[in-house]
DNA sequence: GTATGTGAAACCGTTCACAGCA
DNA sequence: TGCTGTGAACGGTTTCACATAC
């Protein structure tokens, strides 16, 4: 934690290498090099070790770094020591995708409050959870102490979520929703656009015949 | 179409800047200047115009862009002049939302076959599309000339789903599975990995206090 | 010998500021 | 006058190469 900026690449990788370093954990790996992590993960072994040295010095010279410290190290460093409770606004197909998804458990994050308009929709059960009105998600804010909400409603409805969050102190936002969301500089939100995704493929399939690499 | 290298991030805007036009035009909205753009997706106006600059001159000094026009050119620089079949692996939850997901078919994309090698899941219909056995993706996969293959299927049979996917030369893959998939380099891959976008926030929450931007 | 940690260099993308044009 | 198009400046990230430490 110095006074210095930090890449927000930095940041993603070092998820990647956190969970990298669980996969070798769990297969009893001791220690690994840098260049090992970088294998893993499909990056340069310098830029492993630039990224982690932002943070501190967690390795050997000579060997390498100890997987069990590591893994902690990146944990903490991703603020990952204690649960994230989420809320979720939308329940239709995604949104029951998300909240079955192993992988938000696995790493410490679990939705426990849905939401949703949709009469329809409104008391159904996805996995061990139940649906409730939009208009219950203030309550569920504040009871369970929630940051981090999550949009995964159409596009329409998007903003008036947002909103209800923003109107109840949510610190994060995960938008699935393809539009650009109104939110204040103290809000937190980063996008998830599967449409723009692909176009970045269609278009590396129409210019540049095929190439690799992978940026994000 | 220049010899020279175009940033990925100037592909995901103009993947942006594209379905704001298709908004705007749909709205009636003859002109827009690169200020309005800027506005719509949350860019700088100089960085609309230099993305647009990469591909040529599509505006008028004084007066700004014909959103008609703009639209068609973004459209056809992105590769979406034509429709882009493609092929899912994984039928679970993740796939079934894919499967439904509006944002794709209003892209011109289409999932025109799902596949999963879960006996309880083959057979089964979502949307109007039926579950197919694993073993049928690359016959589907020639037969409908499938270049773009997607991936929901658990991060253990990501790698296989994945190989069978290259033996059938699919020239671009979408990857939700949380893992390094072993890829040659003349597919393109991308990866969606939910969990990281979320270590992005809780890192920031923790760290920054709360500091907003959007850089991916 | 081997692998980390790190300044310096190279590279890349964004912003600036203004020339060019309707 | 107003807004686009663009070379130049800027800032930030990645790569390089080597000193450092085991």
């Amino acid at each position: 934690m110095k006074a210095v900026k930090i890449p927000e690449a930095t940041i993603t990788r070092l998820s990647m290498y956190s969970r990298l370093l669980e996969w070798l954990d769990r297969r009893g790996v001791i220690t690994v090099s840098s260049s090992d992590i970088a294998e893993g993960v499909g990056v340069s072994p310098a830029q492993v070790r630039k990224d982690l040295a932002y943070f501190g010095e967690f390795g050997t010279r000579g060997v390498g770094y100890n997987v069990k410290d590591l893994l902690h190290y990146t944990m903490k460093i991703l603020g990952l020591t204690h649960p994230w409770p989420m809320a979720l606004a939308g329940a239709g197909n995604l949104g029951t995708a998300l909240c079955t998804h192993h992988g938000f458990r696995d790493r410490g994050f679990s939705i426990v409050g849905v939401f949703d308009n949709d009469l329809t929709k409104i008391g159904k059960r996805i996995g061990d959870i139940m649906v409730h009105p939009l208009e219950d998600m203030p309550e569920a804010i504040h009871s369970l102490g929630i940051k981090i909400g999550i949009i995964a409603v159409p596009p329409r409805g998007a903003q008036e979520v947002a909103d209800i969050m923003l109107k109840n102190n949510i610190a994060a936002i995960l938008n699935f929703a393809p539009i650009a969301l109104n939110i204040p500089d103290n809000v937190l939100v980063r996008n998830v656009d599967l449409s723009v995704k692909l176009e970045v493929l269609t278009f590396n399939l129409k210019y540049r015949g095929s190439v690799a690499g992978e940026p994000d």
